[in-house]
DNA sequence: GGGCGGTGCCC
DNA sequence: CTTGTGA
DNA sequence: TCACAAGGGGCACCGCCC
């Protein structure tokens, strides 16, 4: 198989808006693709390649300018392995290697092809289907149900080797793919719930109220005193969080699959600023003998909340209650019970908003509310799982707009955010958002921005900080690009304020309120 | 050896 | 990570 | 309801350059 025909196939995908056009166009490329193109075929249609991130971004790519081929020549297989050379291209001169790699790649290219391949390799396919429609499209192929293909991918972690496995062997083949204590599974993620109200009356009384705290998500796997640890993308940091391995050692079983999260805290037992906790991600190893604790004291806490597996016993299928009860007998020493996930079981109305209460008084995020009934339902944001974090609201002022991508081309997108100096200067710039947009709003931005134009850069507007705009936002945390020393997370547009001035906007030392940690 | 841009990945 | 959009 | 696209801040790592 060409590369040209899974740009072909890519083009069509993108080229329809409609769900089972794009699946179908799918769907007939890999009934065409050979048994060792189909790894590669999946993982380039579903944004990434086999290889993952191979270390060239769009500045890497915008510097290679060689002219296009004529006709296409590339194969699958030989793009997969220049990809495999290229992702292996590490240490001094790298670059420069990368540089011809990339030559080569693109100068045997068409046009077309080229194309294909940044966005690709930059992560933005932009064809309007990812994972989610390949888990359909591999259905449709394979001739195995969708819901045989799901519960594979969710099991193996891995959606081109999971449609390998479909196309060879149908739904039989995928039967057999199982939980294997040792590779990791998609995990469970939970939807935004609109409050702690909705979210009950959602779910209903047969639920648990849990904690949820602000750090990263982690899956930790025993086989006797083999102990792995991975990310929620599965991106395995065993050797970086050795205290985390030293834990689940210490539990009384022989195989688990636990689920949970993971942070720093301060000496009072209280969060530290996500900032603390992520600084210990990405590092490979400490590898210097003091159990994980770097320099700076960074120690990372475990706290599990779900169990997969126990002893030989799969428990994705059970309903939360069971996996919560053998969770429970598992960390129900002493020693272990600090590693338990605050929570309440069916509380009253009264009962969870006092665990929310008692999470946001204790410097956590919020709860998560949980369907007592749910199997382990991966790779899935269903309603099973509800967060409900408190929302905090700035009015600010805009200091300008970005020019839009993709959609929102032509349009005075992302907006450049200042909080009122208290001092009386201009207002200080703390953050930027693009959310919270809809189309009718990115219109009137649009319009109405050249209005308060004072300067302009490619890309950039910048106005006259004159318009109020309310923010919604989780925080703040500490910044050192800002010069306010702060910035906002997760912004997102409200309103507008024409009702307001920006000497009626909030101050910096409203931003400083918000700082966690 | 330190600064810096580029990149990937946490949220 | 959050939100808006469209099938 | 689901999947996707829009893009945010910060941190560590890496290679390159001074």
């Amino acid at each position: 198989m060409l590369l040209s025909d899974v740009v072909t196939t890519s083009a069509a995908v993108g080229a329809t808006r409609a769900r089972r056009e794009k699946t179908t166009a799918l769907a007939d490329l890999l009934r065409a693709a050979g048994p060792t193109e189909i790894v590669p075929v999946v993982a380039w249609l579903s944004g990434t390649p086999r290889q993952g991130r191979i270390g060239t971004g769009w500045r890497t790519l915008a510097a290679v300018d060689v002219p296009p081929a004529d006709t296409p020549s590339w194969t699958v297989q030989q793009v997969d392995e220049l990809l495999d050379e290229l992702a292996g291209t590490s240490g001094q001169g790298s670059a420069r290697r990368r540089r011809e790699l990339l030559d080569r790649l693109y100068g045997t290219a068409t046009a077309d092809e080229q194309r294909f391949l940044h966005r690709l390799l930059t992560g933005e396919l932009r064809q309007g289907a990812l994972e989610g429609l390949m888990v359909d499209a591999v259905a449709a192929a394979s001739g195995a149900g969708q819901a045989a293909v799901r519960r594979a991918f969710m099991l193996s972690g891995r959606l081109p080797e999971t449609a390998a496995t479909a196309l060879a062997g149908g739904a039989e083949a995928l039967a057999g793919i199982g939980l294997r204590v040792g590779r990791p599974i998609r995990p469970m993620l939970a939807s935004p719930g609109d409050s702690l109200d909705a979210a009950l009356a959602a779910l209903g009384t047969e639920v648990t109220v849990e904690h949820k705290l602000d750090g990263a998500r982690i899956q930790v796997h025993r086989t006797g005193d083999e102990i792995r640890v991975w990310t929620r993308t599965l991106r395995e940091i065993t050797a970086a969080v050795p205290e985390i391995v030293e834990l689940t050692r210490a539990l009384p079983c022989s195989a688990a699959v636990l689920d949970g999260e993971t942070l720093a805290l301060d000496d009072d037992g209280r969060p530290r600023a996500f900032q603390d906790t992520m600084s210990r991600f990405g590092t490979e190893a400490d590898g210097d003998g003091d159990g994980g604790r770097d320099e700076r004291g960074v120690l990372l806490s475990p706290f599990f909340f779900d169990l997969l597996h126990l002893d030989g016993h799969d428990l994705v299928d059970e309903p939360l209650e069971t996996r919560l009860d053998l969770l429970a007998g598992l960390l129900e020493g002493d020693r272990q019970a600090p590693l338990r996930m605050p929570g309440v079981r069916r509380p009253s109305p009264e009962e969870a908003a006092a665990v929310l209460d008692g999470a946001l008084d204790a410097g956590q995020e919020g709860v998560v509310v949980k369907d007592l009934a749910a199997p382990y339902a991966a790779g899935r944001r269903g309603k099973a799982w509800q967060k409900v974090k408190p929302v905090h609201t700035l009015d600010l002022v805009v200091l300008g707009a970005e020019w839009g991508y993709g959609r929102r081309t032509g349009s005075l997108s992302n907006i450049h955010l200042g909080a009122r100096d208290p001092d009386g200067g201009e207002p200080v710039m703390v953050g930027k958002t693009f959310k919270g947009m809809t189309d009718e709003l990115l219109a009137w931005q649009t319009e109405t921005f050249p209005r308060y134009a004072r300067e302009e850069e490619p890309g950039v507007l910048f106005l006259r900080p004159e318009l109020v705009v309310e923010i919604a936002l989780d925080g703040a945390q500490r910044s050192t690009r800002y010069p306010g020393g702060v910035a906002l997370r997760f912004a997102r547009v409200l309103r507008y304020r024409p009702d307001r001035t920006a000497a009626d906007a909030d101050s910096l030392d409203a931003v400083r309120a918000l700082l966690s940690g």
